[in-house]
DNA sequence: ATGGTAGTAGAACTA
């Protein structure tokens, strides 16, 4: 099973980008992250051409997650309560055959002082008890997408002049070790030890030439997926190309023998 | 360099 994260900023705008890298890739699940459309005007037809199913929660302009499966997923929820509006374009998940995945686009928090920031620690408390209430640690769970955390200095290409950003500080790192204690580890890391490896890079400033970017996009497993992970890596190639326009995230994704 | 770029909007906002 190959399982992946992008985060589109705007599925519409990167349809050039996502519908080829299907093609080449062939996952069976592609979760996908901002992609700031209406579920009204979701772009079903160009992923059905392709043989993809879609499940999605968005709203206008802003947010919005989706999953894009070979296979349609079985017991489809988002939000923390089902339906909830105020949560559901962060959070999606569905169950492939034996394999849950959990799809969530955390807030990015926009600086240390705002309630935006609050929000997002509460949002990780709230998607923690959400896993206590609804999954056991000892099933097949995938919990991957822009989660807006660099877990480790090894994730940002400037860990001392980055120390305290909203994405990347001890206080935050502290709270996402406790959600992942549930049962999370990174499957990602496991495959790839090395640094130097980002999932994100600004648009402003050359970063992708330059390898200034963040490791912020994730897939991480329970115990019982992460011995099944035969793989995982970050796809730069349509990041780094000029044509078809590039989010500023990639694809990061994983195999497993499931 | 409190800048820079991109998307959604159709002026600011979010990231």
């Amino acid at each position: 099973m190959r399982i992946a994260t992008f985060n589109a900023n705007s599925i519409r705008m990167r349809l050039p980008v996502i519908l080829p890298w299907l093609t080449e890739h062939s996952p069976d699940v592609l979760a996908v992250q901002e992609t700031k459309v209406q579920d009204s005007d979701f772009p079903v037809g160009p992923f059905a051409e392709l043989g993809y199913h879609c499940v999605f929660k968005g709203q206008k302009s802003y947010n919005g997650v989706a999953l894009i499966s070979r296979e349609p997923l079985a017991d489809v929820r988002s939000g923390f309560n089902w339906d909830d509006a105020v949560h559901s374009p962060r959070l999606i998940w569905g169950r492939m055959g034996s394999v849950w995945i959990i799809n969530t686009y955390v807030p990015q928090g926009r600086d240390r002082e705002s309630e935006h920031y609050a929000g997002k620690l509460q949002w990780l408390r709230d998607f923690h008890s959400m896993l206590q209430r609804e999954f056991t640690s000892d099933q097949l769970i995938v919990w991957l997408g822009d989660l807006n955390v660099a877990p480790e200095s090894m994730d940002v290409y400037d860990p001392k002049g980055l120390d305290g950003h909203v994405c990347f500080n001890a206080e935050l790192t502290e709270l996402f070790n406790a959600v992942c204690a549930w049962g999370f580890h990174d499957v990602f890391r496991h495959h790839r030890p090395n640094p130097g490896e980002f999932s994100y890079f600004d648009y402003r400033g050359a970063t992708i030439q330059r390898n200034h970017g963040w490791r912020i996009d994730h897939i991480l497993g329970t115990r019982a997926m992460l011995t099944r992970s035969q793989d995982a890596w970050i796809d730069l190639e349509p990041r780094k190309r000029a044509e078809p326009k590039p989010s500023d995230h990639t694809f990061m994704c994983a195999d497993f023998d499931v």
